[in-house]
Order: C-alpha cells, then sequence, then structure tokens
DNA sequence: AATTATGTTGACCGAATGGTCAGGTTGTGG
DNA sequence: CCACAACCTGACCATTCGGTCAACATAATT
C-alpha cells in the first residue's frame, strides 16, 4: 500500500519524473547563470556544474544553449504576465495599481535571477523574444492602458498618461531585482530585510497612489 | 598662417591628437557593443570591426579586453554622478528633484549604450566598478539623502524615505534607456520622438511631484 | 528473459576568441 | 638628414567554447 500511494501521488513512471527533474534542475541553474553572466558570458560547462550534471546530459535535453536560453526567458514573460491578474477585477486605481505594484514586488523578490535574464534579453535587444513583445506584451499592454484610461475618464484618478504610468510601475518594481546589488551595496553589503521590503514597497505605493491623485 | 591657426587649435603634436582620437574612437565603439552584446558577448573584433581598426591595434591602446571595458564604465560612471549638480544648490525639491528627472531623462536619451553598459555591470554583481559603489556612489547617496531629509523636515515636501526615493529616480529614468528597445516596440517600431520624450519626462515629473506633496 | 526505448557520459572536434609579436611605417627632436 | 620613439598590423598561438558521438546503463515493454 505504501508503494501505491507513491507511485499515485508523484511517480507516474520513472522515466518522466527523471525527465521533469533533471530539466527543473538545468533550467533553475540556466535562469541563475544566465542572470549572472549574461548570454554571452554564460558556458554550458557551468550551468552543468551548478546542475551537478555532465555537461553532455544538458545537450540531451536541450539541444543547443540557446534552445536552453529560450526556455529560460519564456518562463518568466509566464510569471511576468500574471502578475497583472490583480488588475483585472480592482474596482478602482487603489486596489488595482496598488496590488500590482505589491505582487511585481513579490516576484521581483522571489525571482531575481528571473527579472535579470529578463532584462538582458530586452536591453540587448531581443534577440529571442521579440516575437511575444510584438504580439502577447502589446496586446497585455493595450488592455492595461485602456483600463486605466477608463479610471482616469471615470474620475477614479488624475489625468495622467497610461503608457507612461505603466513603464514607471515597471522601472521601479524591476529595479528591485535588477539593481539588487547596488541596492545590496548601498544596505553596507546586507541583503534588504522583510522590513526593508515592506518598507520599499509601501514607499513605492504611497509615492504612486498619491502621484495620481488617489489617496 | 594657416598652418599656425590650425597648429594652435588643435595640434598639439601630431602624435598626441593621433592617441586622443583613436582612443575615442575606440571608445565609442566599445560602449556600443558592450551595450547590444554584453560583456561576454561582445568580441574584440567586433569593436575592432565598428572602430574601422585592425584588432591588433586596439590591445595597442587598451592591453586588455577588461582595461577597454573598465574605462568605458569609469566614463558612464562620471556623466552619472554629474546629473546631480542640479540637485546642490536647489532651493527645494520641485527645483532639485524635478531638475534631476529632466537631467537624467537626457542622459538617457543622449547615452542609452552607457546606460546599458552600466546596467549590465550592475546586474552581474559589479565585477568591476565594485569599489566604486562602496566609496564614491556610496557617499553621493548619502549625501543627497541628507538634502531630501532636510526638505522634509523643513516640510517642504511630505515624509518619503529618501532613500527609496532615489531608486525610484534612478529606476524610472533609467529605464528609458535600458529598456528603451520594448519601448520603442511597444511603440509601434519607431523611437521616441520629441515630443514623446517630452511626454515620459513630464509624467515621470509631475506623478513624482505630486507624489511627494508639492504641486 | 529478451528486446527496445530512454537516459548517461567521457572523449573528442572544429570554430572562435583574447592576446602576442616581429617587422614594418610614420612622426619628432636633434 | 639621421636616429629614436611612437604607431600600425598581418600572421600566428594557446585556450576555451558549443556541440557531437559512440559506448554504456537503466527502465519499460512484450
Amino acid at each position: 500500500m505504501n508503494q501505491n500511494a507513491q507511485v499515485s501521488r508523484i511517480q507516474r513512471g520513472k522515466r518522466t519524473e527523471i525527465r521533469r527533474e533533471n530539466e527543473r534542475v538545468i533550467l533553475d541553474a540556466a535562469e541563475r547563470v544566465f542572470a549572472e553572466a549574461g548570454y554571452g558570458g554564460a558556458t554550458m560547462q557551468l550551468i552543468a556544474d551548478m546542475a551537478g550534471l555532465p555537461k553532455a546530459n544538458l545537450h540531451y535535453y536541450f539541444p543547443t544553449k540557446e534552445a536552453l536560453y529560450r526556455q529560460v526567458v519564456r518562463n518568466i514573460f509566464e510569471i511576468w504576465l500574471h502578475a497583472a491578474d490583480t488588475f483585472d477585477d480592482a474596482p478602482g486605481p487603489v486596489e488595482g495599481i496598488g496590488g500590482y505594484i505589491e505582487a511585481k514586488m513579490e516576484i521581483s523578490r522571489r525571482h531575481p535571477f528571473g527579472s535579470k535574464v529578463w532584462a538582458s534579453e530586452v536591453m540587448h535587444g531581443a534577440p529571442v523574444i521579440q516575437d511575444y513583445l510584438e504580439t502577447t506584451l502589446r496586446d497585455w499592454t493595450v488592455g492595461r492602458m485602456a483600463v486605466i484610461q477608463r479610471w482616469v475618464d471615470e474620475g477614479k484618478m488624475a489625468p495622467v498618461d497610461p503608457r507612461h504610468l505603466l513603464y514607471m510601475l515597471w522601472a521601479m518594481t524591476q529595479h528591485y531585482a535588477d539593481f539588487g546589488h547596488q541596492i545590496e551595496t548601498l544596505n553596507g553589503g546586507h541583503p534588504l530585510t522583510d522590513a526593508q521590503w515592506r518598507e520599499a514597497t509601501e514607499t513605492v505605493k504611497s509615492v504612486i497612489l498619491r502621484g495620481i491623485g488617489v489617496v
């Protein structure tokens, strides 16, 4: 019975499980190495070492360095998009934008490597995910801009350009991940504590919400 | 006489002039290539091609790739620091912070490559300019935080955490350089026009200044 | 138990990269 | 005009990198 319980919970064939686990380990290691060294600076050997696997094994699961990188970037992009769920059902800018800031700050904290990979990719001209920018991200942006514009029209917030407001939100929240090293250095070399993260989030929220004329 | 005029204006010895000019050309090309490809992705050959010089000539002026990179980063850092001159003699937050935003937005526009190199360097853990972060930047930051805190104490602005306010300013202004490609893509593939840059600057300024309780 | 499909890995390869160097050219000071 | 110094560069080298492959090990299937 013990065996059955295990099988039904996790093991749907050991093969699939091995594959799932190895892909996860490799992707985690790759995300970190790509973030710390950049695409050009990252080597398959380094990723392999961090994953605890021989290099040839990486090429068994991901045919090329670019394919591996592509998968890492797409994973981040998914997380990134879902942060906007808070936007959709919000009755007004206080909950919508305030919640979005909180969600994105949380992502910066939980996924600093992914955020850096994304930033690096965009900074280098988005060679891999240009199509995503032109389709998914574009649609997403247009949709949220419409929501913000509606709030403006309904007098729920000051008449702020929705596009640049979105850019400001992205910039500030991602800054805490992408420039985390600089922030840490200016914090005496220590990572931000729980309280400091809360402080940062609250400061951003209060300045922005007051800045768009709510509260 | 024509010869004398030229000599007195630019040529203080042709040798020094050649050196100055070549170093400038190399540094410009390097800044661009490092920004677009990252440190690891940049090659001396690529920089040489962009500078229109043979690769061996680069090594004559800059012994190693790292030395060249180091010089590029330091040049950016200098520009970056000078943007805060507006801070010093300002009577209050409207002029001080408003002027700082304008100055940094202008830098993002004029030196997009440099900004990206800086961002890349910090994102990768500042391997080259860590000492600068710990000394120059730290002192700079402490100084400006004091100015902001004084404005708060004098009741000239809302009680906003100076440190996080500075981070917000850096984040938003640099975003327009570092994520310029994303912004351009979302702008239909066209670079921001003069009017759009003004719009961006004004939006950032108005939201922030209102957000810190002035105007 | 035998056969097949999937996973594993050390050894290897061609290409590219950072850097060197010898032998040249050009400017400069005497 | 000469000699020295600064500048220039094609050819070259050692190293490293992404990627391949053959041989092997393990799991699934019949």
